[in-house]
DNA sequence: TGGAGAGGAGAACGTTCGGTCTACTTGGAC
DNA sequence: GTCCAAGTAGACCGAACGTTCTCCTCTCCA
């Protein structure tokens, strides 16, 4: 039976160490070259403490991404509740990924090197991965559509193309750059977005 | 010893099979994933001959990347090699890239995806990833000085950023519009990085 | 003619993999 | 006081991993 509250309700203590330990070991050492030993010992429990609270190691896989996916999900959640104009909510998601990039053990996007990992379409990681990527698009392309201007969705798909490069290559060489380049990307198109929209679409 | 030809001079056929269905399965299925079983069979050679060939796994990746970089190190070259105006150049290179993203079997980035999985930079595997992207940045930074405007080296980097974007996410939904936005992302900052040439930086 | 290199065939190495199992301890709820 | 879930400890499974080994054949070239 999959566990996931003790007999009082609480987060079993050994699941979320499992978890974050997991987490990390996947997210900083990639998901194949990470053994289920390694994650019994650093996490100190046992391996059948380990099975019964996930089923395999695929399932941990999937709730390390689902964690990752919560996360940022979060970020983005307390920018759109401050309600802000439309142009400052995308900034501000852009700052916020641009911060991820910048903050020490950054090591690219975790759902990007999932996905390298496992190319097949049909696998679990792989599906947990495109679901995360269609929530994203359609939070940019909403925001986007609010803020009028050029059709949302080209302009969307630029803003998550450069938001790919900058979390795919930031962990390549020197993010500072990178982020800068990114963040001027997003200017610039959302500079184009409005300017443009009383002349119609390019 | 390491062997690459045999005693004629020749490439072996046995060497040539190995890295052909090593690079094949690589690719596709991710480095990880693949043993040294699968590719030995799909090679149809036996084991101790790739090890007489190659030192280990590992050296193998290597080629794998190697051949991969001489692959599209070919393709820039023959552009170069048309001596167009330096836009068109830059032009002919996004569309090459667009090309390899539409074409069947396309799954993302091979040296983004190593480096997915190798995120150790001091791993053989890593170094190849990043030497194989600094060659490509100094190329496009040094075309797009030729094209003179606003400094190449920002503007470089915002086409890197978008190549990236578009090769790491090309696989993950339908290629096509990817294409459309990254050919359209690289039209709009050549024409940036000309136009404001004569009214200084930005 | 013979020696050396290239390759085939396949057993075997030790290690690690993901996963299962039994036996024992602990601590709170009824 | 009893029961049961949670966890510990560690042996164990078959399979796959990367790697090495021996032995055989073929085909050049000296």
């Amino acid at each position: 039976m999959l566990v996931m509250t003790n007999v009082r309700g609480q987060a079993s203590e050994a699941r979320s160490k499992l978890l974050a330990t997991a987490t990390r070991l996947f997210y900083t050492e990639g998901i194949h070259s990470v053994g289920i030993d390694r994650i019994v010992v650093e996490a100190k429990v046992t391996r059948a403490t380990l099975y019964r609270h996930f089923p395999g190691k695929d399932d941990l896989i999937v709730y390390y991404l689902q964690e990752a996916d919560h996360a940022f999900r979060g970020q983005v959640d307390a920018i759109l509740a401050r309600k802000a104009a439309a142009l400052d909510t995308l900034r501000a998601i852009a700052e916020a990924i641009a911060e991820g990039i910048r903050s020490p053990g950054f090591r690219g996007c975790a759902f990007l090197n999932a996905a390298a990992e496992y190319p097949d379409p049909a696998h679990p990681v792989h599906k947990a991965v495109l679901a995360h990527r269609e929530w994203f698009s359609r939070v940019i392309t909403e925001v986007l559509a609010q803020a009028g201007g050029t059709p949302a969705e080209p302009a969307a798909r630029c803003f998550v193309l450069m938001r790919d490069g900058a979390m795919a290559t930031g962990c390549l060489s020197d993010p500072e750059p990178i982020c800068e380049t990114f963040l001027q990307g997003v200017e610039d198109l959302l500079q184009f977005h409005v300017t443009v929209s009383r002349r119609g679409p390019r």
